[in-house]
DNA sequence: CGGCCCCTTGAACTACATCAACGGGGGTGG
DNA sequence: CCACCCCCGTTGATGTAGTTCAAGGGGCCG
């Protein structure tokens, strides 16, 4: 069932039909490894098929003269990474491998296919990309306008809720598979500044991290701190 | 013919038929004019139609504590305001109009006629909501990444591009009718440091602004500070 | 004519960047 | 199996881009 992470992803939007379900099935023509650190899709790039993650955590990225590199968002299984490429063309950043990952290849004739006869299909991709947009927003808000311990605090609320979504949490923990200094790229903050930060967190008792594990031990001031209000990832089930 | 604006911006991406023009001429049951400064929406409604701007600006945002507020988006004539709230159901910012604004209201009804039976017109929504993700992903470069004069630079570009493409700019001039403290809220900056890196645009000769209008006096430099690559405006007309 | 905005300038402050160095752990090659 | 080394986290010291506070002046609207 390679399209199962999909799946379980589209349905956090809204009910899915069998039909849609065999849909999505045959829409994943194969499967896709990658490497640690590999790059998945290259700013540039035009191509002809579209990515979602199986397992295994991505990036998008830029990058800037003088090798400055910005994460613009982090993508765990179920996440398309790219599913824009089939309208836009063009890739406008690259997609890194954050950890080993396996990935459903879905063709962009298999997305214009769908695009054609399966409009509540097409409307709970469209509710994906719209809610990629929203987190982008988000993020905004915070480099902008956040302290760098806000902003860090909103980061680790949303990755829980989300991996919550998708099943990928235990208790209050779960597994950032990121080194600081790919956490910097994310929060446009410099490698040691980002020690510090955690060294805070940790200090107020508001998350711990070792290895890969992420405790959050305080969830509601974690929560205060950060001003995060999970609107913004439509998570509640609806018609649409 | 109220969605004149609108049809303009959709075949940017790509041409359309005469009765897809004449569906979205249908899908504008009203106008709207609000007045600058007021609010066309806020974080939190579930509006039950979407906007599109025929004449004026506008900008999305978003309040945090004390007052701090970060716009997330610029909007010009032929832009949705909240295409997503079809798809995404509640705000999650609001929207202001930056100068006097007429609008386009579409209601979700019509977004979703279309969306059953204009597999076309349906990817061109979607090619919007993909590119308005896109400048989403390159402000969070420029705010996370970028010095203050190379990410003002880069605004000033985008703004170029986006209005030549709608018919706003006149040679190398626009009318950007933004306050200095709209433009720090845009930035992430402060009013007095907005001040001063525009003083030193000017001081190189990048850019003249007096009122409302700017000229880009140094397209080249500009573009090549800013880092501008137009790529992810997605400004090409191809088939989608 | 009065009162706001809005732009502008100066001065002091601070959050974060940069530079430099060290220790531990895990993988690799000899 | 051991040795090396590189990556990663950590700490200290110093530098700086951008913030904050304060104040004045010009234009436009009521």
């Amino acid at each position: 069932m390679p399209a199962a992470a999909l799946i379980r992803k589209l349905e956090q939007f809204d009910r899915l039909s069998d039909a849609e379900r065999q849909l999505l099935e045959q829409a994943v023509v194969r499967q896709r490894a990658v490497a640690k650190g590999e790059d998945l899709a290259q700013e540039g790039d035009r191509p002809s098929e579209s990515l979602f993650l199986i397992t295994g955590f991505a990036a998008r990225y830029n990058l800037l003269r003088k090798g400055k590199r910005q994460i613009t968002a982090l993508h765990l299984p179920g996440d398309f990474v790219d599913l824009h490429s089939f309208l836009v063309k063009t890739m406008d950043h690259s997609v890194m491998a954050v950890t080993a990952c396996t990935l459903g290849v879905v063709p962009h004739e298999a997305l214009r296919a769908i695009s054609e006869t399966q409009p509540h299909l097409t409307r709970l991709l469209g509710v994906n990309m719209a809610v990629d947009g929203a987190i982008h927003r988000r993020w905004i808000v915070s480099i902008g306008r956040q302290s760098a311990l806000e902003h860090a605090a909103h980061l680790f609320c949303e990755m829980f809720l989300r991996l919550q979504a998708v099943g990928l949490t235990e208790d209050d923990s779960f597994k950032l598979p990121l080194t600081q200094a790919e956490l910097g790229d994310t929060l446009g903050l410099s490698t040691v500044h980002v020690n510090r930060v955690i060294q805070e967190l940790r200090a107020e008792g508001l998350i711990t991290w070792r290895g890969e594990t992420v405790v959050i031990t305080d969830w509601p001031r974690l929560q205060q701190i950060a001003e995060f209000d999970p609107t913004f990832l439509s998570l509640r089930r609806e018609p649409r």
